[in-house]
DNA sequence: TACGGCAATGTAAGCGCTTACACTATTGGA
DNA sequence: TCCAATAGTGTAAGCGCTTACATTGCCGTA
């Protein structure tokens, strides 16, 4: 069962290119430290032997791995999966590989996905949303690794983040919303414990309420995991509940395709019966019957400057810098002024 | 700009815990080589000291990670998304973490990155289709690596692969398309340079054109890269070339939802004036309206299959068994009769 | 009482690399 | 002509772990 690789190592390179291990690693890591002669031969010994460098035992040496690790909520879903894009892409620029792993949403996994990056040798890592044991925070500290987290930004926290306010940006997009005229709001969110991005745009949507003389107690809020599915049952839920709900707002996108395929099958037309709303602007948004009105979120834009600011990290430039984005509404189709439909509305 | 971790090692360990390395490294590892005592105190000491042990070092060690790497096209849309989820939850149930890597659907990139995850030290890796150079799977074979291959299963094959008759599967939908009595078939492709799937897929349309008695030579394809807009242009093009396609028959899901789009933009009613066909039935398929008929691949079998088969291969179980899953035709609204149009069909 | 056997632990040799330091030519300036 | 500076290369000490082998103490048995 012991693996039998007899893959070359330096040494063999060294012992075939008539060098020694120092010219070798020079030809590979500090190519101008050598001379021309030498660097020719020794690759072409390196090619000819098809030569891997072991990335663990280099690992050791150099006490480096230009490797920043990131630790996302899911794969499955698109939603980080553009941020993540343009995250490694200006990572790869800067001479820095990307290794990622998912956490399912789930605290405890999240925390030994932290523990394996570190492991692995991980110079830095990206974290999504705030909230996490502090512990976490100490152990990486205490490792000497450097954490930026995304996806989330909030005055006067301690890590540095670079992110936008998911409450004030969902507070704008439910201002919206009232201002057309909505007053029975129903809400579908994702799971909020241990989410600190799904409770602030909850939170967000109660901050307009109370400031349009609403009360926030009225709110009505469904808390599901993250999947098309939940998103259907959840409306049904809220519909069946409360027939009187003239809008839905969801937390996430993917909650709110969900709800906008129960509608329909529910005999329910968007926005006339009913408006949904979404959040994250992803890809599906645009593409649903109606279009759907969302915020829009500046993933590749994230993903960027956080891969800039890791880097710098890393390299001592920065000691974490904290950053805004902006989100944006964008509105489509699928939210109007209530009451549009010919079956009356709920406040006549 | 050196790294000055100082995270604790082994040794500190074993000397706060008083016993030497050996003792700390069996209670990670054997624990039950060890007095309960003993284990209990070391155990302790490792949590009091945040010790999380250096995956280099032991790779280096044991020869061996109990990672298994997996490289993919792309991670941004979904099509290998569940396939991968599952199998990495068959990996982790069996002991071993999954390392994904993503190629852009580039072969240079995927032979970087091949590279890569064989110098991280990979058991085993899992790769998408036949297509690459020999060269490659040389490389990985004098560097004991094993190999399978998913997504693609071809008779006669050296490579095992776990996956299904792309060729197959797509003639039977094309059957499917012509038995309904469409005659005028275009095509939108993925890019079928180094692209086995891609490639297999159009050739089985051209299959069942050939067993209908229709001339193959007539099928209008377009090639463009995976990306909804890329399907919408493809479609535009199609079209304005010949208006009197009753058919467009798409390589994969993301594809066709770009070629609905665009039609519906178009102001053509799906099915009534055009059908649509996908391949692959991603979420989204079911999503969109019309729902999309399409060819459904069981990835989450193929994932989990390819897990075990894999790791059956490193613990040198098996040497490698290839095995065909069958996919099936997914019928749903953007497939219909030609000629259902007011506006009169193309063969009128 | 003596001794084989076993359980628990320790000792130390690497695993494949990087890099500080040492060494040898070579070069150019005084 | 001599010497300091410099370029090119080699030597060897680890990096943090696993594991074969050696050692120790204890038990049960003859």
């Amino acid at each position: 069962m012991q693996q039998e690789r007899n893959s070359p190592t330096l040494d063999d390179v060294a012992k075939a290119a008539g060098v020694s291990t120092a010219t070798v690693s020079r030809c590979l890591n500090l190519p101008d430290r050598v001379a021309k002669k030498t660097l020719d031969r020794v690759m072409k010994t390196v090619d000819d032997m098809g030569y891997t460098p072991n990335f663990g035992a280099r690992a050791m040496a150099a006490r480096r791995t230009f490797t920043i690790g990131a630790i996302i909520p899911t794969m499955e879903n698109s939603i980080f999966a553009r941020g993540l894009q343009a995250f490694q892409e200006e990572l790869r620029s800067r001479g820095y590989n990307l290794l990622v792993a998912s956490s399912s949403y789930r605290p405890d996994v999240e925390k030994e996905q932290i523990r394996a990056l570190v492991s692995r040798g991980a110079d830095a890592l990206l974290l999504i949303g705030y909230e996490r044991e502090q512990a976490i925070y100490d152990y990486l500290e205490r490792q000497g690794v450097p954490v930026l987290l995304a996806w989330a930004f909030l005055e006067g926290q301690v890590q540095p983040s670079i992110g936008f306010n998911n409450r004030a940006a969902m507070c704008s997009l439910a201002n919206r919303v009232i201002e057309l005229g909505h007053r029975r709001i129903g809400v579908i969110s994702a799971i909020t414990k241990g989410n600190d991005r799904a409770a602030e745009r909850v939170a967000g949507i109660r901050d307009a309420m109370s400031q349009n003389g609403l009360n926030p107690e009225n709110l009505k809020v469904i808390e599901t995991p993250y999947d098309i599915q939940n998103g259907a049952a959840a409306f049904d839920e809220l519909m069946k509940a409360d027939p009187g709900l003239t809008v839905v707002m969801c937390g996430n996108d993917v909650l709110a395709v969900g709800a906008l395929r129960k509608s329909k099958e529910m005999g329910l037309r968007v926005p006339e019966d009913v408006s949904i709303t979404g959040f994250d602007d992803i890809e599906l948004a645009s593409i649903v019957t109606p279009g759907l009105t969302t915020v829009h979120v500046p993933h590749r834009e994230m993903g960027r400057k956080a891969a800039t600011e890791l880097v710098d990290m890393v390299e001592k430039i920065s000691n974490g810098r904290s950053a805004e984005l902006q989100a944006s509404l964008q509105i489509r189709d699928s939210l109007g002024v209530p009451g549009m439909s010919d079956t009356g509305g709920p406040d006549r």
